[in-house]
Parts: C-alpha cells; structure tokens; sequence
DNA sequence: TAATTATTAGTATCAGGTACTAAATATAAG
DNA sequence: CTTATATTTAGTACCTGATACTAATAATTA
C-alpha cells in the first residue's frame, strides 16, 4: 500500500471549500478521493463548515442563475423592453445588482451599461439584423448597484444601411451615460435589401 | 370522490412540456397534482417526450449558465488574461461560443467584444479600482461564434488619474475590432475627479 | 499512559427518481 | 354488446448522493 500523504485537517478544510467554490459539482465521492480521506470525513468537514450538498449546490447556482442570464446578455436584449416604436425610438429598463458590479466598490462594471444601450440600439433598427458599426459613448457618472437604468434610444438618421442612432441612459433622471451608435443592417439573409 | 377534470393526452403531454420549460425545478409529484394524474403517468409522459428528470434539468441549467455568467461579467475580466505588464499592456483571449451570438446569423453580439475590451484596459491600469470614462471604439468586422479573440491592450498615456488604453482584438492576425478608452482611477472610495 | 481529537465503519432513512411487470380502466372498432 | 387496443395506475426492486446517527479505531496532545 502506498503512503497517503495526508495533510492537516484545517488545511484540508481550506482546500474544500476553495474546491467546491471553484467547482461545486463535485461530489463527496470525488472529494474524498482528492483529498484522501473518507467519505464520511468529507462529511463531517461540510458539516463544520456549513456547506451544503452537492444537489442543494447546483440548485442554487441554478437558481440565481437563472434570473441573471436573462438580464445578461443571454437574450437578443438586455434589460426589458418598455417601449418601442419601430425605426424611430424604444425604451429598456435594466435592474442592475451586485453581480453586476465591483465587489469592492459596488460600482456597475461599463459594459453591462454599454450592453443594455446597445442591445436596445439594435432592437429600434427596423431590419431583421444589424451589427454595431462605430460607437462613440461617454459614461457620465458611476452606477451603484441596484440602480434601475432607464435606457431611450432614438434613431437620427438613416443613411443605405447605416442607421445613426442615440442612446441616452438614466437613473433617476440623472444622466449617466450617452453613446452614438452606428448600425449596419446586414443583407445577408433574405429580406433586408435595402432600408 | 369528485370528478376528476382530466384532459387528454395529448394536452397533457403539451401542457407539460410548456410547465416544465417555464419552471424545470418543479417535480414529477407536484406535474401529478397539477394534471390530476398519478406520479406514473407523468413519468410515463416525460418518457415520450425525451424530457429527463428534475434534478437533470437543474444541473442542465446551472451548468448552462455557470459558463455564461463566467463570460459575461460574472468575474472582474471578460477572457483570459494570457499576459500583464501592469501599467504598459496586457493579452487576453475569449473563445466566442454561439451562446453570445444571435441565434440566426452566428454573429456575436457586439458588447461581448466590448466587454473583453474594455475589462482588459481596466486589468491594464495599475490602480486599485478604474471607471470607465469615455471610449471611442469601431468593430471592423463581424465576429462568429467558435472565433478566438485575441485582445491587445496598450496604455498609451496617462495624465492625472486618467489614464487613455488603446485596444486591438484580432481573430487569426485579422483585426476585427479597435478602441480608445479613458480609464479614471478611483481615490479609495469617493471622488470621480473631472475628465 | 490517559485524555482528547480526528477519522473511519456501518446502519437506517430520505428524495426523486429509473426500469420493469402486471393489473385496472377507458375508448374505439367490429 | 363485446372484443381489441390504448391509457392509466399500482407495485416492486434498484440507483445516487446524500442526512443522521452510533460505535469503533487511529492519531495527537497533555
């Protein structure tokens, strides 16, 4: 039999709960296999610890997840759709949360801004589908977490297939950000021949 | 007894598809109660139409969006940082997965570029915490799903707390996006000074 | 060496199932 | 109406990844 090189109970914790962190689909079999020990010791060790089991685990990364994504860019846009008046101007309410933010600062991470203004940039094209051409935008003032951004986009000019159009962001009537986008339809498909 | 207001099969089958799509956390026992039918039929259900049990549902949708969230915000940088040399410049790259495309043309999404850009000029800055402030950028080319981003960062100048990074992305040596960004450093935790 | 701490073994139980067999009940066809 | 077929229900054995608990063994410390 080989040698099982152990390590020290409070080192194993630590080891635990920075594995299960890092991966928490891992079962108490594997765990126990990694860190060899028993079972039932890996056991003991969530216990102490507070750690749940592994399906409680994957239920909530599951379950706070699945709000999140949908807020975050697994949809065609982020933030919820308000208003919209085709080829002219739409409005999209985003929530913003933690997740979003700096853990340190609280502050919203720019690109979640960016994305809820331009993914509305694009919802307001009247064509079937349009890529970010140029983009000039100015970030005017930080975002807290749990800030409701109230973005209004409106098209200024339609030049081809090129669509001009602004973005405004506001938190409680303050201005926060503002971009220019450009948006070129693209004629790829059928149906966006000309605008 | 009273009378069982059972519907048919068929409508059965399909509300149950619908009901799982819009809460896979909800249980054989509980789809039994709501259709008036016995744990078996609804599994027998479940069955025909391919769809597997709860907790593989669960573990489909934490897994599912584990990577999601990972890519797109849930950390303080988009990618992978490759290389850093704090304050000059720094490499990362993100592999582009249909998940930040648009479904129908396989066109990622513009703000997944900007998010690797931008969370690498702020990783490039040697401050405690940075703000975006302004950004010109300009995509050069449509990006699809499988490309791998390679994103150059460059800080170019600094005066004051505002520090100006230029970023590059290109996709096989082919350059697919540029942008200038102004960084301003944060003092601890108040005092966004002007631009 | 004794006391204490850490680890392991083993058993019963649970949720939420799969896989299978068999019986009861509906519904349709002859 | 009666048979044939489809649908639903009942029941059993088994699975995974656990909890909760008891008891024994091994390692460490006083």
């Amino acid at each position: 039999m080989a040698l099982q090189k152990r390590i020290s109970k409070v080192d194993r914790q630590e080891g635990l709960r920075d594995l299960i962190k890092s991966d928490p689909f891992v079962t108490d079999e594997e765990l126990a296999e990694k860190f060899h020990v028993s079972i039932q010791t890996i056991r003991l060790d969530r216990l102490e610890l507070g750690i749940p089991e592994l399906r409680e685990r994957v239920k909530q990364v599951a379950e706070n997840n699945y709000q999140k994504v949908r807020s975050l860019g697994g949809n065609e846009i982020v933030g919820e759709l308000i208003d919209l008046k085709l080829g002219e101007r739409g409005i999209s309410l985003l929530e913003t949360t933690s997740s979003m933010a700096f853990s340190k600062t609280n502050i919203v991470r720019g690109h979640h801004i960016f994305s809820q203004a331009e993914s509305l940039a694009m919802a307001v094209i009247d064509a079937e589908v349009a890529l970010t051409g140029v983009s000039n935008i100015k970030y005017l003032s930080p975002v807290t977490a749990g800030d409701k951004l109230v973005a209004k986009a409106e098209v200024v000019r339609v030049r081809g297939n090129s669509h001009f159009v602004h973005v405004k962001i506001n938190v409680n009537s303050m201005q926060v950000f503002r971009g220019k986008f450009i948006l070129v339809a693209l004629k790829d498909k059928k149906g966006v021949e000309e605008i």
